[in-house]
This record gives structure tokens, sequence and C-alpha cells, in this order.
DNA sequence: GTCTATAATGGGATAGAC
DNA sequence: GTCTATCCCATTATAGAC
């Protein structure tokens, strides 16, 4: 297989940002610098100025394309057909796997927000938005087919939301539970809450 | 009432505790510049340094002063006379309500760590231990007593965190809910959560 | 207790050789 | 595509005047 023309080094840009995530995940965007990285990829900072226009830009991709794959996966996943609390186990079992697979990633797209220029943070907001709709559109067909009960659908999905994502403040693979175990008492945990 | 003796600037202290907080917040520890903060609370640099004597220390003295106020505020809170049910829904009024008042230090209590000195870090973990065994401790009596039942005291510890502090990241003050109907849902959401 | 001035270091980004 | 060298500016922290 021919290399495309023009193209620069798949391998450097894949490690680019495999390193970066690690970086940003650890000590924050604004604690890493450029110099850090090239290092810890193996090349001079210049060389990171042909993969990225800029610093904020790395970022930006980094979030956008976690933010892409997250829903792009649920789409693959969801079980449309399906009633609605069926499709809330599969979008709380999916959304706990889907995020302790990739804790990195998940703590910039909701620690760097902040580190966002205004124009770039519309954009991820976008996303985000996007996802949660999924949710909360759930939600709203169990009440209205009666099959799902809480007090208020939106605060009820960020309550999910915030109780879902938290696994990955406290999850470790070598702890006391596996992942599928930790899969099915979260969703034990929102059946319960959100039942008729 | 005469100022103690060797004492510094009183209410510059409290401005620079203040404006700290609110700039790390916004953008960040490592994003904010002890420029930034000398400029927003109205003195040159070098001022700063009679009242910390470097950054991290500023940051650790926030945080540590946000947990302390924390646990203080609920152990003068917690009816330890009454029932594990009682006892769960002051909790989680009180957390969701002393969260909602003070959004900012709590944003910064939870991004921060990665920002502190390994240890300072040690010292701000077992305060946040304390006060989440709090709670477990609640749910465990609930389960002995037969009032409680979750399918793991320990997930349901960091559901509950996870999902009653989650509620900075959406509420606003000008939104459709005011604070107490919120306190009221989330509670609401969380007995259901344990309930037998 | 606050100021000005400065030391020492590291930051993002670019130019041009190879 | 990566390197070296460099520009220019911001950073934390300190010294010493007032």
């Amino acid at each position: 297989m021919a290399r495309t023309q023009g193209s620069i080094g798949a391998e450097t840009h894949e490690k680019i940002r495999e390193v970066a995530e690690e970086l940003i995940a650890a000590h924050g965007y604004a604690a890493v610098s450029m110099r850090q990285i090239a290092t810890a990829v193996g090349v001079q900072v210049g060389a990171l100025y042909r993969y990225t226009p800029d610093k904020q830009t790395l970022l930006f991709d980094l979030m956008r394309n976690h933010l892409e794959q997250v829903q792009s996966a649920w789409d693959a996943t969801d079980p449309t057909d399906a009633g609605p609390v069926e499709r809330l186990e599969a979008f709380c079992r999916f959304h706990v796997r889907f995020h302790l697979d990739r804790p990195r990633a998940v703590f910039i797209a909701y620690m760097e927000l902040r580190s966002l220029t205004p124009e770039n943070y519309a954009v991820i907001e976008t996303l985000r938005n996007t996802y949660e709709a999924r949710l909360e559109a759930i939600i709203r067909d169990g009440q209205d087919l009666r099959v799902i009960r809480v007090p208020d659908a939106r605060v009820a999905t960020m309550a999910l939301i915030g109780m879902l994502t938290g696994v990955t403040t406290w999850y470790r693979d070598d702890g006391r539970l596996d992942r599928g175990r930790v899969e099915r008492i979260y969703w034990r945990l929102a059946r319960r809450m959100v039942k008729v």
C-alpha cells in the first residue's frame, strides 16, 4: 500500500494524539507545554507544528474526536426498535462501558471546556448537548408510555449523566469489581431511580 | 476592636482568596497568573507574597478550607439520632444545597487535584475520603437495619456523590427551577435509588 | 504593607537548513 | 518531515526602596 501523496507521517500524528491525551489528562492543558509533548513523542518541538497549527487546535481536535466517537458509537448501539426501558438500559450500560474504556478522553472532555476558545467551546457544547438530548428523549418517551416515572425529566437526565460519568473518578482495574459488574450495578441503580 | 498585633491586612487577604477562587474556577490553576490575581485584587504582584509563600499554597489553602467547611457544616447538620433514611435525606439535601451555594469552590476541589504537589494532594484526598465515608456509613447502617437496599454500598456511595455533585454543572440561578425544588427532586431520585 | 525593578526560567510559535 | 536556533513575551518569585 503506497502512502497517500502529500500525507504527513501517520504514525507520528497518532503518537502526538496519544501523548497529548495522556499528558493533558494527567496535568491539564495549560500545565502541559508543547516541549513536553515533543519530548514524550520523541521529536523536537518544531516538528509538532507540521501536525497542528497550534496548541489550541490540538486540544480541540482531541475533544471533538472523542465526542463524535461517543455519538456514533451510541447511534450504532441504540436499539431504536425496543421500548424505552430497554433503550435506557442499553444507554446506561453503553455509557459506563465506553467511559471506562476511555477515561482520559472523558476527563479531558469534561475538564478542559474552559481551556477552549469561545468558537471551539460552542462546537464542543453542541456535541455534548446532542448526546445528552438522546438520553432525555428516551426518558420522555418512557414517561409518555408510562413505563418510566421521574420527578423531572431534565433533572433526571442530568442526574443520570452525572452518576454514570462519575464512575471514571473511582474505578480502578485492579479493584474489587470488574467492569461488567460495575456496568450491571450502575444499571440496577439507574433502573430503580426511574422506575414507575 | 483593635487589630491583632502583627497581623497582615485582613481585607486584602480575604480579597485575594475571593479573587483567586473566581479566577481559578473560571480558567484553571495553571492558566491563571499571579499577575492576573494581583490586578483583579488591585495591588502589584509583589504584594501577594505577603499573604502566601507561593502560588501552590494559595491553591492548597483554598481547597483545604473548602473541604473543612463541607465537613464541619455536615457534622453540624447530621441528625445523628435519626434513622438512616432520614439521615440520608439530610445528607442529600445538604450536599446539593451546600454545593449550589459554593459552585466555584466545589469546581476547584474536584478539578484541581492534579495541580497539587504530592504532599498537598495526600492531605486533600484524606479530607475528601472522610466526607465520602460519612455517606457510605449511613448507607451501611441502613442496610443493616434493612431500611436501605442497594446492590453494592460502595458503588452506591460513589454513584450518589457523582449524581449530587453534578448539579453544579447545569444549575443556573435564572433557570426554570429554584434551589429548593432542585434539592427536593434530587432527594426523590436518591430515595428511589436506595429504597428497600 | 505596598511599590518598582529585576533575576531566572520557560512558554508558544517560526525560519531556514538539511 | 525533522532538526537547530531564535524571537518575543509571560511566568514565579525576590530585593530593596518607601
